[in-house]
DNA sequence: CGCCGCTGTCACAGACCTGTCATATTTGTG
DNA sequence: CACAAATATGACAGGTCTGTGACAGCGGCG
């Protein structure tokens, strides 16, 4: 699961550092703004998946951000949690009414505060596609996360499912191991290049299950990397 | 679309009189009830689909009601738009805290009134269509809330029966913790994740009565979540 | 008020994965 | 054919994820 960034809106530094932490516990990425204006532009550039909105901004309450937001199309979807003092209560109505999407009464418990963004991410990242990819007898279904050749499911780690989804997504085309690496187990992991193999292996012996030979369609491509191809199928 | 019901809680007469016919043109069947005790029989007897709830009322303010509809298994589908003055905003946030759906402050346009009920009725009345659901001998039968295998009652608690509803029908699927927590506990919950684990396995449980392995249904997706599958169900 | 059924959390144990190594094998070259 | 480089394999120790049993809190109901 890659992790969700969330944009930290807030003038204290201190809070910030606070929530910071809590949030990179939690796993999430953290990008931070003090202001207003570099919000704006941070949610230009990197696209959060989810804002936490101070109420009291230097420079033009968080109801003026908040409402350009979702006034643009692009923006819209983001979910805008507030973050707000208790004595404020209007603002919270306030919040709502422009199009928050939840709100936190300081002072909070970090744990709430991650649950519910979490429930937030929750309700926004909820639509999926349905596919289901095949190769002769082969077929991996992504809704149910599971993979049939002749119809019986195989035995296969999360990596291994990973991989293949991958390859079978994107066939008949050479990967190196880094770029492997970084498409199927993520950017900023630190794995040995070596791992891939092993991983090709273990990924070949699950497919071969009752004399079909389905491994060949992971192909070694000497010097480069791996590839997946369905083209040579004929003088299995 | 037959027409929907909606019940009025508000003890002035004028001010139910001029929803009421605010409602009636709006093609809605209305209820009317001027206090909480009349409110609690009617939403026993009619069941109805929507309520709207007037803050202040004798004999106890609306949001006691509010909380004892959504503490009720049975009641706390139910849509809930709060009607609250201008001047009490602490109330809207201690309503919504509470469960209400929605709030409208007074004095409000019956015309907006009216398309927040239509927007949160679309919301709310997606679901539920089949009455029951089976797969070899375990029936889920919707309607009563009842689950049976070969012709014998289970017995199984409320969120093991919602799990249970929600993976029969949305089988052959893998879903996340995080998709369950929404789907089954619903979106504004704030509960750890391992929790899912749990009720999974009550239900497992409740559904090894006798030999039966119906368990085998609900399957672990390492490393994702869990799957309802009736597809391999071979050799049992 | 005390008993009971449900829930959400924990802590712990066990099952299952992973990333690495060291060691074979295979492949390409001169 | 011998050698060097690149891959395939088998084994493993350390972690991660899931299954479970226990438990305290909360309401409902005699």
């Amino acid at each position: 699961m890659s992790s969700k960034k969330i944009l930290l809106v807030d003038d204290e530094p201190s809070i910030r550092e606070l929530l910071r932490v809590a949030l990179e516990i939690a796993d999430f990425e953290c990008l931070e703004a003090p202001d207003i204006r570099e919000a704006q532009q941070m949610i230009n550039t990197q696209s959060p998946d989810l804002i936490l909105l101070d109420w009291m901004l230097p420079g033009g309450s968080g109801i003026e951000l908040l409402r350009s937001l979702k006034k643009n199309e692009l923006t819209r979807a983001i979910p805008v949690i507030m973050l707000t003092a208790k004595t404020h209560q209007d603002n919270i109505v306030q919040g709502l009414e422009v199009g928050a999407d939840d709100y936190v009464t300081k002072p909070f418990a970090p744990k709430e505060l991650i649950a519910r963004i979490k429930a937030m991410l929750r309700r926004a990242g909820s639509d999926e596609e349905s596919t289901e990819y095949r190769v002769g007898e082969l077929v991996v279904e992504v809704d149910s996360r599971r993979v049939f050749i002749g119809g019986k499911a195989l035995k296969i780690g999360p990596t291994e499912y990973k991989l293949l989804a991958f390859f079978i997504a994107n066939p008949e085309r050479a990967y190196s191991r880094a770029q492997l690496l970084d498409r199927v187990w993520g950017a900023n992991v630190y794995v040995e290049e070596r791992t891939v193999d092993v991983h090709i292996r273990r990924l070949r012996k699950a497919l071969d299950v009752g004399g079909t030979r389905y491994s060949d369609l992971i192909q070694t491509v000497r010097g480069t990397g791996y590839r997946f191809s369905s083209r040579d199928l004929t003088g299995v």
